[in-house]
DNA sequence: ACGCGAAGGACCC
DNA sequence: GCCCAGGGTCCTTCGTCT
């Protein structure tokens, strides 16, 4: 069942350096695209982007530079009483199980069209893939990745639309085996859940059959088993593309298994969070743990508790009640828009779309914002709160073409050049 | 000192 | 030949208000 394997392996082994990747040939890929995005509005935007988070990590050495030692043994002490509570609670009786099915997008559509098993093909348009299957992954084609590089990566890739609603049935499919298990289960996305299975554990001691059996068990086989919730994702990024990992819920095997995981692993610590680390001399876990005395001086609170946390192998040991959702938004990119009645009436749209989707759940809210990303990739936002809550599309139209009126008035005499626009709206009642 | 709104980002799928 | 999504959550920073 390799067309299940994930995306992130793939993303890893171009940058790893591992070998014995069929027919991988990283320099060739990478040159390929580097050649297609070279010189680009997009490729501008990103040099831009990661000059400023060479910045953030000059500004954070020159931080660094000024601690002293006091400081540091003052910190230290401050972090050794933390860790002293944090491994009070330890909980180790929970068993969670995070399940992550791979390639879903692609699974669903082989299933439904049996030829495309022997092609190379991914999920998406010329302009973005969602997922692409074992056949594309040969070649360099993943996730994230945009149609038309795909293409040059591989001539004979075939695109096909993504079709929420098919997915979406066969989501509410796997759900309700899910829910058996554990019916307070939690899911993160379509293809993506974290289940509880501590009691059916209790009651039947053995693992089910039926996440089995399913005809579409290569997919929604448990994968991550382990005492809480940031361990259990972890893991169920191991030993694929089928196993399932589990993680005996011992200190002992949670620290061995944290001592040597990549930061970047970790949900939660994306690619700045791993430069800024990286520039620390951290890039493992236990390096994680070994710093914490400095990382508490030069991040915030918040940042650097979930740092030690994670250092400890500490998570979630228990699923939260899902929660209401807290906004809703429609965006969309299109070619260079830069005429205001045609900007105009693209709000329009978009403020019925939003509005459509509001009465679908019967929700009024209180921020109307505004999302404009020109042609330069440069992103903007631009909000209002009302005094009460509103739904229709007449009344969020109102406020977004009065944002919008703004913007173009504070650009002027220039056009506003857009490639995107959206609306949102929050503050539920 | 505190709350809150606004804007920008990081991150996830 | 052109061409890099869309739907979310959470966090941080800053300004103004009370």
């Amino acid at each position: 069942n390799f067309q299940y394997m994930e995306e992130k392996n793939i993303k890893m082994a171009l940058n790893d350096n591992k070998a014995g990747m069929e027919g991988l040939d990283r320099d060739k890929i990478n040159k390929i695209i580097m050649e297609s995005s070279k010189g680009s509005k997009f490729y501008e935007n990103e040099v831009k982007r990661e000059q400023q988070v060479n910045q953030r990590i000059d500004k954070m050495m020159l931080q660094k530079e000024q601690i002293t030692e006091q400081h540091l043994k003052k910190a230290q002490a401050q972090v050794a009483r933390m860790v002293v509570e944090l491994e009070k609670r330890r909980d180790l009786t929970r068993v969670i199980v995070h399940v992550d099915m791979d390639a879903f997008y692609a699974a669903v559509e082989m299933r439904d069209c049996p030829e495309l098993k022997d092609k190379p093909m991914a999920v998406g348009s010329m302009s973005m893939l969602s997922t692409s299957n074992y056949h594309a992954r040969k070649y360099g084609v993943r996730a994230a990745m945009p149609g038309f590089i795909a293409k040059k990566l591989c001539p004979n890739l075939v695109i096909v639309p993504t079709n929420f609603d098919k997915y979406r049935a066969v989501s509410s499919e796997i759900r309700e085996i899910f829910a058996d298990y554990d019916p307070n289960f939690m899911p993160m996305s379509l293809d993506e859940a974290y289940l509880d299975f501590t009691e059916h554990l209790e009651k039947r001691q053995s693992w089910p059959d039926s996440l089995r059996t399913h005809h579409y068990r290569a997919s929604s086989n448990p994968k991550g088993i382990a005492p809480n919730m940031m361990l259990a994702k972890v893991c169920s990024d191991k030993n694929k593309p089928n196993g399932q990992y589990r993680l005996p819920s011992t200190r002992e095997a949670v620290m061995e298994f944290v001592c040597n995981l990549p930061v970047r692993k970790v949900s939660g610590i994306g690619k700045v969070s791993e430069k800024l680390l990286n520039a620390l001399g951290i890039s493992s876990c236990s390096h994680l743990g070994q710093k914490m005395a400095l990382l508490s001086l030069l991040f915030s609170e918040t940042a650097w508790h979930h740092f030690l946390q994670v250092s400890l192998g500490l998570g979630s040991a228990f699923i939260p009640r899902h929660e209401e959702r807290k906004s809703m938004s429609t965006e969309r990119t299109f070619k260079e828009m830069s005429a205001a009645e045609e900007q105009l009436s693209l709000c329009r749209e978009l403020c019925e779309d939003l509005a459509n989707d509001l009465k679908k759940e019967g929700l009024k809210g209180k921020t109307v914002t505004l999302k404009l990303k020109n042609v330069n990739f440069e992103v903007k936002t631009r909000a209002l709160t009302l005094s009460y809550p509103v739904a229709t599309a007449d009344e969020i139209f109102a406020v977004a073409k009065d944002l919008l009126k703004t913007e173009r008035d504070n650009e002027s005499p220039q056009p506003l050049r857009l490639r995107l626009m959206g609306n949102q709206i929050k503050q539920f009642n």
